[in-house]
DNA sequence: ACTGGATCCTGACTGC
DNA sequence: TGCAGTCAGGATCCAG
């Protein structure tokens, strides 16, 4: 579910709604995510304000005065919106948190993929955020940066730009798309490719995930932003989901195949 | 070290 | 209508 663009458009809709508020409660109605929900959330956060909701590659930081961050990671399915505290919570509605305000941050999951963990010193030191590679709309993130890490690798340059070692944030809808406007097939080695097209692709990737943010995500199925509404990005998506119609360039059927258990959908005569 | 595969879970959809 | 099989926005873990 929700790749770069859907996590950053949840958490501009749900910051203003909660930054410097005081936590009133906290109900864990599924504790079993993909990791156990810590047991001692509540104790650890009532009464506190929090500070601010950060991102870190696909995880939300909300990060607490006093000290600690909650870090939160909405897997393949999860969504977390503002609601009003009395909204009945619906069948995978696994936790909410309760602000001073009025507010609740709900999150939802029905395939629970997703994690909520609790950090106590600095969250870029975590296990699950320590060897991350660059934010790809960051300065540290270029073709440079790509085909210097490529040398050598033989695994298809599709699940290696997925590789959140190598940057992150780029999920298979985005890869898809970015390796479509670079004109790269997504089967070819990664090593493979040269220094040209790895900064046509790094950049193809940057104005890709920048105009699904600027367009509020890309809602397949259940994303919504956190003030509930859904992303508009879907329109835009060029060879996402269209195995066997036309290429939009060129109208050459799209090919699809599954390239480390995901499916990649490709031009087989616009990229090689 | 790199690579591919299995795995967690629910729901939507397809085809018989 | 039911049932089996497939697929889905992620990413960790493990064997070879």
């Amino acid at each position: 579910m929700p790749e770069l663009p859907e996590v950053e458009t949840t958490r501009r809709g749900i910051a203003p709604h909660l930054e410097g508020d005081t936590l009133v409660s906290i109900e864990v109605r599924q504790p079993r995510l993909r990791w156990p929900v810590p047991p001692d959330l509540s104790p650890r956060l009532a009464g506190r304000r929090l500070q601010s909701v950060a991102r870190r590659a696909k995880y939300l930081l909300l990060q607490w005065e006093g000290g600690g961050t909650l870090l939160i990671h909405l897997g393949m399915s999860g969504s977390l919106r503002i609601v009003a505290a009395d909204t009945p919570a619906e069948p995978h509605d696994h936790i909410d948190w309760r602000f001073g305000n009025g507010h609740c941050l709900r999150l939802r999951d029905p395939r629970r993929f997703g994690a909520v963990l609790w950090c106590d010193g600095d969250p870029h030191a975590h296990p699950l955020l320590r060897d991350l590679g660059p934010e790809p709309l960051a300065d540290t993130f270029d073709g440079d940066h790509l085909h210097r890490l490529a040398q050598g690798r033989r695994m298809a340059v599709k699940p290696f730009l997925m590789d959140n070692r190598i940057v992150v944030g780029v999920g298979n809808i985005y890869a898809t798309e970015a390796l479509f406007r670079a004109g790269i097939d997504p089967t070819r080695a990664a090593g493979r490719i040269s220094l040209a097209r790895y900064r046509r692709l790094a950049e193809a990737v940057r104005a890709v995930l920048s105009e699904a943010i600027a367009a509020g995500g890309t809602t397949l199925r259940d994303f919504v932003s956190g003030e509930g509404r859904p992303g508009y990005f879907r329109q835009s998506l060029q060879v996402y989901g269209r195995t066997g119609q036309p290429c939009p360039v060129c109208a050459t059927p799209l090919r699809a195949k599954r390239l480390g258990q995901r499916t990649s959908t490709w031009c087989p005569h616009c990229q090689h």
